[in-house]
RNA sequence: GGGCAGAUGGCGGAAUUGGCAGACGCGCUAGGCUUAGGACCUAGUUCCUGAUGAAGGAGUGCGGGUUCGAGUCCCGCUCUGCCUACCA
C-alpha cells in the first residue's frame, strides 16, 4: 500500500522548492534575534569529503532549528580558492590555476546543495575573485599606512636547481620536492604583518572567549608564548660592547657561569675575530646551515665553541667565557643567553659535556640555611631561596627577581621585561596564485603604495607555470613594468604575493555584504550580524587561523570599521573523520567518498548517520553498518507515517489537549519530553547524538503502541501528536523525508518555515518515579512513588518493604538518606 | 621534554547537578514471515554462579582515598590519541 522510499526523488525535489522559496536567504530583522552560523570554509581541492559533510551536517542542523525556533539566521558559504594546490595542478597537467579551482568549486557547490545544507548562497564568497582579493589589498594598504605592515630581511627555503622558493611543505627530508636539490636558506626582503602589537590583547581577549574548548585555548596562550623576566647588559671584557640576554629567572644570575650567544647573532663576526678566526667562522658557518636544515626537526645534540672572549657579569664583575652555541634561538628574545647550569636543564646538558663549572645558587625552600652542594649534579629548576647571591642572600625567588630587576634599572644595565613567543606574521609568498601585495617600488620615491582607486592589482592571466625559474610574477615582464603614483616615473611591481590565511581572517565580514563595492564590508551590516554566534570547524586551525582571524578583527575594529573585538564567541572544535582507527586520508587510502554514499543512501541517511554515531566534538569512526541502520531508521518512520496517514486526513483535527488517564498518556508525555530533549540537546549542549537517539525512542514507543491507540479517540490523537513531533524533530537532521512526510500529511507551506515544536512542561511531566532503596550501598529493592514525594514519606515506604526488613534483618538503621525522586539510603 | 584530551559490553556510544551503569544504534542469538533474502516483524543480548527461572555476586584502564552512595570528586600510576617542541 505504501509507495517506497524514494530518497533520490525527495531530496532533489526539495532541494528545488527550497531554492525556488528562497528559504535559505539571511535577513536581518529587528524583531527577531539574530544568529550567526558560521563554519570553516573550504579549500576547493575538488571534491567534498567526509570532514566536510560532518562539520557542515553539524552546522545545518542547528541552524535549521534555530530559525524554526524564530531566529534571523546567517548561513553562508565560500571558497578559500588561493592557494599552492591549484598552481601544482596547474604545473602538474597544464591548466591554469583558476579554469581548475573554479571547475572544483563548480563541482563542490553542487555537492553541497546535494548534501541540503541551508546555505544563503546569493552571500557566496570567492577569495580567488578580484572582487573579494581586492579587499585584501585595501586592507593591507590601510596596515601600511600605519605601520601595521613593514619589511624586513627573512630566510626562505631556496632550491638552486630549480631556482624557485619552496614552502614549507615543498621541502621533503630536506630536499627540494620536485628534483631532490639539497635546500638552502636564502635572505629575502619580505612583507610583515604586526601582529605582536596585539600579542597582549590576544591573550587578554580569553577572557571573553568562555564557549571555547580549554585545551584550544591552552594552544594559542603557547603559541603567543608570554615570559616576564629580564633583559640584562653584559659587558664585553676589552670593548665598549655589550651583550644583552632574556632572563626569566634574573634570581639565578650569581650561577651564571658562562654566556651563550646563538650562531646567527649578528655579534658573531666579532667575537670570531682573532688568530682563531678561521676555524671558528667555518665552525659557525656549518652550525648555521645545520639549524636552518633542522629547524623543524625537534632537538638535535648540543654543540658549541669557546669564543675565548669574556663577559662581564654586571651583579658580580665576574668575567665569564662567551661561548656560540647551536641550541641558542636568534629569533627569540635576544638571541643569547646566560648559562646557569645548576638551575637550567639545557645549561647543565652543555656544560657537561664542555666541563664548564656549575655553581648553586638557589636552595629548595625546604633546605634554605642547610647545607647545599656546591657542584650538584642533578639540576634544580624550582624556586627557592637564594645562596652564594651575595647582598641577595636568603631572599625567596620571586622576591630576589623583583629586587634584582629593580637593582639593575637602578644602575642602568638591565630592566624588567616581557617577551613574547608569538613572531610577526611574514605574509610573502613569492608564488603566482594568490593576493598581489599592492605596492611599487620606485627608484626616486621608494616603497609606495598602490592607490585605492587603481585597486585590484589584478593577477595577471596569462602567465606560465613551470615551478622552475622564480616566482611567476617577476617573470612576468607587463605585470611588473608600472609608473610610480607618485612621480610617473618608471616602476616597478612588487611581485610576491599574499599567505592565503589572509583571505580566511576576514571573510566572515564579507559574508555580511558580500557584494559592497566600497568598502570590504558596510559596518552597518557588520553591525548587524556580528559577532559569529558560534563558529565549527576542524581543531588543525585552533592556532593559526583562528589567531590571525582574532587579530584582524582587533585591526579592523582600530580601523573603525567594526565595534567587535573578539569575531568568534563560541568555538566549536569538531572531532576527526577516522576509519579502521586512523584518519580518513589519501595517504592511508581509507576514504570513503560522500558522493558514492549519496547515491546509495541519499543525503538524509549520510548526515542522520553522521550526526548519531558521535558527539560533534569527539572523534567519528566510520562504519556502513551503522549507515544501514540510520537508513533503516527513516525507513521506519516513512512507513509508520504512511500506515497512519488517515489520522491525518482532512477534518481531523490536529491532537487536542491530551486525555489525563487511559492509554494515550504515556505517548503525550513522552512526546513532549522528547521535544524537550531535542530542543535542549540541539541549541544547549550540541549533543546532536543524543537528539537522534531521543527521536528514536519516542518512534520505538509509537511503534509498539500503536495499534491499542489506534482504538479510541484519544488515543489516534496522541498518536498522531506523536508521529508529527516526530516529523518535525527530525526536520533538522533530516530534512528532506521530513519536508516529503510533513507534505504527505497535509500541511501546506515549507516544515523548515514552520515553528519549532514547542514542549509543555507539565505534560511532560512524570507522575510516578522508581526511587531505589540501598542498604548499606547495596540495591536491594525498588519502587514506584508518586513524583516529588516528601523524603519523610519515601523513608517510611522504604522501610514497610518486605525485602527491605528481610535484609535488615532486624537491625536498626543507624541513618537514613531520602533524595527526593531518586532513592533511600539505609546505613546500619 | 612540555601541554591537552581520552580510556565504559563484541562495536559506536549514553548516563546533563555525586544518586537505577550500559539509553539509542550496530552486531549477534532464537523464533516468525517468505520460493529466497543482506528486506520486514517478535523476543533476547555486560560478565559470572544458577539446567531454565527465582535469586545472588562482580563490574566503567590500574592502585589508593573522600562519601550513606563514585563512571562522575581527590591523590598516585598505565596506556592511547592530538598538539607542541632547545622559547632561556
Amino acid at each position: 500500500m505504501s509507495e517506497t522510499y524514494d530518497f533520490a526523488a525527495i531530496e532533489s525535489k526539495w532541494q528545488s522548492a527550497w531554492e525556488e522559496s528562497r528559504a535559505f536567504e539571511a535577513v536581518a530583522d529587528p524583531s527577531r534575534p539574530k544568529f550567526y552560523l558560521l563554519e570553516m570554509y573550504p579549500y576547493p581541492s575538488g571534491r567534498i569529503h567526509m570532514g566536510h559533510v560532518r562539520n557542515y551536517s553539524i552546522g545545518d542542523v542547528i541552524s535549521r532549528q534555530k530559525r524554526m525556533a524564530g531566529a534571523a539566521v546567517l548561513h553562508p558559504i565560500g571558497w578559500d580558492a588561493l592557494g599552492m594546490p591549484a598552481e601544482n595542478a596547474a604545473i602538474k597537467h597544464g591548466t591554469h590555476p583558476q579554469t581548475w579551482t573554479l571547475d572544483n568549486v563548480a563541482h563542490m557547490r553542487q555537492q553541497l546543495k546535494r548534501l541540503g545544507i541551508s546555505y544563503d548562497w546569493d552571500r557566496e564568497v570567492n577569495t580567488c575573485l578580484p572582487d573579494y582579493y581586492k579587499w585584501n589589498q585595501w586592507i593591507f594598504l590601510r596596515m601600511l599606512e600605519r605601520g601595521l605592515a613593514y619589511r624586513k630581511d627573512s630566510w626562505v627555503n631556496w632550491c638552486a636547481q630549480c631556482r624557485t622558493v619552496l614552502a614549507n611543505e615543498q621541502v621533503v627530508g630536506g630536499g627540494c620536492w620536485r628534483c631532490e636539490t639539497p635546500v638552502t636558506q636564502k635572505k629575502m626582503e619580505q612583507w610583515f604583518l604586526k601582529i605582536t602589537d596585539y600579542a597582549e590583547e590576544l591573550l587578554s581577549g580569553h577572557a571573553e572567549l568562555r564557549k571555547w574548548p580549554e585545551h584550544v585555548l591552552q594552544m594559542q596562550k603557547n603559541w603567543i608564548g608570554r615570559s616576564a623576566g629580564a633583559h640584562v647588559q653584559f659587558a664585553l671584557d676589552g670593548t665598549s660592547q655589550t651583550i644583552e640576554v632574556f632572563t626569566t629567572r634574573i634570581d639565578t644570575i650569581y650561577g651564571a657561569t658562562f654566556l651563550v650567544v646563538s650562531a646567527e647573532h649578528p655579534i658573531v663576526p666579532e667575537l670570531v675575530a682573532g688568530p682563531k678566526a678561521k676555524e671558528l667562522g667555518a665552525w659557525v658557518d656549518r652550525t648555521v646551515a645545520e639549524m636552518r636544515r633542522r629547524r623543524d626537526v625537534g632537538e638535535t645534540e648540543k654543540d658549541g665553541v669557546d669564543t675565548g672572549k669574556k663577559a662581564v657579569n654586571p651583579f658580580t664583575g665576574e668575567r665569564v667565557p662567551v661561548w656560540i652555541a647551536n641550541y641558542v634561538l636568534m629569533d627569540y628574545g635576544t638571541g643569547a643567553i646566560m648559562g646557569v647550569p645548576a638551575h637550567d636543564a639545557r645549561d647543565l646538558d652543555f656544560a657537561k659535556s664542555y666541563g664548564i663549572p656549575v655553581r648553586t645558587v638557589i636552595a629548595p625552600p625546604d633546605r634554605a640555611g642547610g647545607r647545599f652542594d656546591a657542584e650538584p649534579a642533578e639540576v634544580y629548576e624550582e624556586p627557592g631561596v637564594l645562596v652564594n647571591s651575595g647582598p641577595f642572600d636568603g631572599l625567596a625567588s620571586d622576591r630576589a627577581m623583583e629586587a634584582m630587576g629593580k637593582h639593575a634599572e637602578d644602575k642602568g644595565f638591565g630592566r624588567r621585561s616581557t617577551v613574547f613567543r608569538l613572531r610577526d606574521w611574514g605574509i610573502s609568498r613569492q608564488r603566482y596564485w594568490g593576493t598581489p601585495i599592492p605596492v611599487v617600488y620606485c627608484d626616486r620615491c621608494g616603497v609606495v603604495g598602490v592607490p585605492d582607486a587603481d585597486l585590484p592589482v589584478e593577477l595577471p592571466f596569462d602567465v606560465k607555470l613551470t615551478g622552475e625559474e622564480g616566482s611567476p610574477l617577476a617573470r612576468h615582464a607587463s605585470f611588473v613594468e608600472t609608473t610610480c603614483p607618485k612621480c610617473q616615473g618608471p616602476a616597478r611591481r612588487e611581485t610576491d604575493t599574499m599567505d592565503t590565511f589572509v583571505d580566511s581572517s576576514w571573510y566572515f565580514f564579507r559574508y555580511c555584504s558580500p557584494r559592497e563595492t566600497e568598502l570590504p564590508f558596510r559596518p552597518e551590516d557588520a553591525e548587524a550580524w556580528l559577532p559569529v554566534d558560534l563558529y565549527i570547524g576542524g581543531v588543525e586551525h585552533a592556532i593559526l587561523h583562528l589567531i590571525y582571524a582574532r587579530f584582524f578583527t582587533k585591526v579592523l575594529r582600530d580601523f573603525g570599521l567594526t565595534e567587535v573585538s573578539e569575531p568568534f564567541p563560541h568555538y566549536l572544535a569538531q572531532g576527526m573523520v577516522t576509519k579502521d582507527g586512523s584518519a580518513m586520508s589519501k595517504s592511508r587510502g581509507n576514504i570513503v567518498d560522500p558522493d558514492e554514499i549519496l547515491e546509495r543512501y541519499g543525503a538524509d541517511a549520510l548526515r542522520l548517520f553522521i550526526l548519531f554515531a558521535s558527539p560533534p566534538d569527539k572523534e567519528f569512526a566510520w562504519a556502513e553498518e551503522g549507515l544501514e541502520g540510520c537508513y533503516r531508521f527513516l525507513v521506519r518512520v516513512w512507513t509508520i507515517v504512511h500506515e497512519n496517514l488517515d489520522l491525518f486526513a482532512a477534518g481531523s483535527a490536529s491532537a487536542g489537549p491530551a486525555p489525563a488517564r487511559g492509554p494515550a498518556v504515556p505517548i503525550v508525555r513522552k512526546t513532549h519530553q522528547t521535544i524537550r530533549k531535542v530542543t535542549e540537546d540541539i541549541g544547549v549542549r550540541f549533543h546532536l547524538n543524543t537528539a537522534v537517539s531521543s527521536i528514536m525512542e519516542l518512534y520505538n514507543l509509537a511503534k509498539k503502541d500503536r495499534d491499542e491507540l489506534r482504538s479510541s479517540p484519544e488515543g489516534r490523537a496522541a498518536l498522531r501528536l506523536a508521529l508529527e513531533s516526530i516529523v518535525r524533530l527530525l526536520s533538522p537532521f533530516a530534512p528532506h523525508i521530513a519536508e516529503e512526510l510533513w507534505e504527505k500529511t497535509g500541511h501546506r507551506g515549507l516544515l523548515m518555515q514552520s515553528p519549532w515544536p514547542a514542549y509543555d512542561a507539565g505534560l511532560a511531566r512524570e507522575e510516578t518515579v522508581t526511587v531505589v532503596v540501598q542498604v548499606d550501598g547495596k540495591v536491594r529493592d525498588r519502587f514506584e512513588a508518586e513524583a516529588d514525594s516528601p523524603e519523610a514519606e519515601l523513608e517510611a515506604a522504604a522501610l514497610a518493604r518486605p525485602k527491605i526488613r528481610a535484609a535488615l534483618g532486624g537491625k536498626t538503621p543507624r541513618k537514613v538518606i531520602s533524595v527526593r525522586n531518586k532513592l533511600v539510603s539505609i546505613v546500619t
